[in-house]
DNA sequence: CGATTTTGACCGGCGC
DNA sequence: GCGCCGGTCAAAATCG
C-alpha cells in the first residue's frame, strides 16, 4: 500500500484531453508557482505527444465502444475545456476539480444485447474493509461532450468492475478500477450528465500507486478484440440508458480506457490497423500547446493543491 | 488459462 | 432508527 504517488489524477485527466482542442481558457486566475513545475509542465507537453500518441497503441475506436451504453456517438468533433473548481457534483470536496467541456451534440445510441445473467450465492460475502471516508478521497471530475466519448479515457488500463443505475438519471454510471496493479486504489465512474445528455461525466477518485503503464500492449494478451463482429452485435438498445447489458463493447476495454481521444469518428476498423495514426492526424490539427495552454493557470493551481506531486509526474 | 465484463447482491454512509 | 442510494463484491460468462 505504498500508493504514494499523489499524481495520477490530473495527469489522467490531462491526458485524456490530450488531443481536444483548446479554446476557452482556464476559469481561474493564475497563482504563484513554482517556476520549475512550469517548466517541467511544458517540457512534459513537448514530448507528451509523440509518447503517449505515438509510442502507444491505444485504441481509440475501443474506448468508444466501451461507452457505448452511455450513449456515445462516435463521431470526434473535438470541443474546448475548462477545469474549474467543482463543489456541485455531490457533497463538496477538499480536492474535487472539474474539468468541464462545452456540451457536444450526441446522438448515437447503441443497442446491446441482453447477457445472460449472472448468479451470486446469496449470503455468501467476504468482509468488506471498512469503506475509506468516501469524502475525503481526492476527485476530479471531467465533463466532456459525448462526442468526445474517447477523451474522457486516459493512459491507464482500467477495469471495469460495477455498473448502477442512478437515481435521477437515465443513464447508468460506470465504475472501474485500475487494472495495472491490484493493490492500485484509482478507480474512475463513468456516466452521462442528466442534465445534460450531450455530456459526460468522468470523475476520476483516488491515486494510483504506480506509474502509468509503458505499455497499454501489455494487457493486449488479455484485452478482448471482437472479430470484426456483425453490426447485430451492437445494436441500438431501446435504452442507452439502460445498462445497456449486452452487447459486448468492451471488446478492447482496457486500452479503451486507456486512449487518447481519437480522430475523428474513427470506426472499429481503423483502431484495429493503426489506432495512433488518428492521434497523430488529431494532433496534427490540435497540437498540444495550443491545446494546454490555455491552462496553465488551472495546472499551475492543482500543482499546489497537489503538493508537488504533480510536478513529479509531469517530469517523469 | 488468465483477464475482463456483466450484473445481482450486499454493505455502509447519509438524510430524515 | 430506518430506509434510500451509491459503491463494491464476486459468480458466471466470455474472449483471445
Amino acid at each position: 500500500m505504498e500508493c504514494s504517488n499523489n499524481d495520477w489524477d490530473l495527469q489522467a485527466v490531462v491526458r485524456s484531453c490530450g488531443t481536444a482542442a483548446c479554446g476557452s481558457g482556464g476559469s481561474s486566475e493564475a497563482q504563484p508557482q513554482p517556476e520549475e513545475a512550469r517548466r517541467k509542465i511544458h517540457a512534459g507537453r513537448a514530448a507528451a505527444a509523440p509518447e503517449f500518441l505515438v509510442g502507444r497503441p491505444v485504441r481509440p475506436a475501443a474506448a468508444l465502444r466501451e461507452l457505448d451504453y452511455l450513449g456515445l456517438d462516435h463521431e470526434l468533433p473535438r470541443a474546448p475545456f475548462s477545469i474549474t473548481p467543482s463543489s456541485e457534483r455531490g457533497a463538496p470536496l477538499d480536492h474535487e476539480v472539474l474539468i468541464s467541456f462545452p456540451a457536444a451534440s450526441t446522438s448515437g445510441q447503441q443497442l446491446l444485447q441482453p447477457r445472460k445473467q449472472p448468479g451470486r450465492k446469496p449470503g455468501v460475502r467476504t468482509p468488506r474493509p471498512k469503506r475509506s471516508k468516501k469524502s475525503q478521497l481526492k476527485k476530479v471530475v471531467c465533463e466532456v461532450p459525448v462526442a468526445d466519448g474517447g477523451v474522457s479515457t486516459d493512459l491507464w488500463a482500467w477495469r471495469k468492475y460495477g455498473q448502477k443505475p442512478i437515481k435521477g438519471s437515465p443513464y447508468p454510471r460506470g465504475y472501474y478500477k485500475c487494472s495495472s496493479l491490484k493493490a492500485c486504489m484509482a478507480r474512475k465512474l463513468v456516466e452521462r450528465s442528466p442534465a445534460k445528455p450531450g455530456v459526460l461525466v468522468v470523475t476520476y477518485i483516488a491515486e494510483h500507486c504506480h506509474a502509468v503503464p509503458t505499455m497499454l500492449n501489455a494487457l493486449a494478451g488479455t484485452t478482448r478484440h471482437r472479430p470484426a463482429s456483425p453490426d447485430g452485435a451492437r445494436q441500438a438498445s431501446h435504452g442507452a440508458s439502460d445498462e445497456a447489458s449486452g452487447s459486448r463493447r468492451e471488446e478492447d476495454s482496457a486500452d479503451a480506457s486507456s486512449m487518447t481521444a481519437d480522430g475523428g469518428g474513427a470506426e472499429t476498423a481503423d483502431d484495429e490497423n493503426e489506432p495512433w495514426q488518428v492521434d497523430m492526424a488529431a494532433l496534427d490539427e490540435y497540437p498540444l500547446d495550443d491545446f494546454l495552454g490555455p491552462f496553465d493557470d488551472d495546472f499551475d493551481r492543482l500543482f499546489e493543491d497537489d503538493g508537488g506531486v504533480l510536478e513529479r509526474r509531469v517530469s517523469l
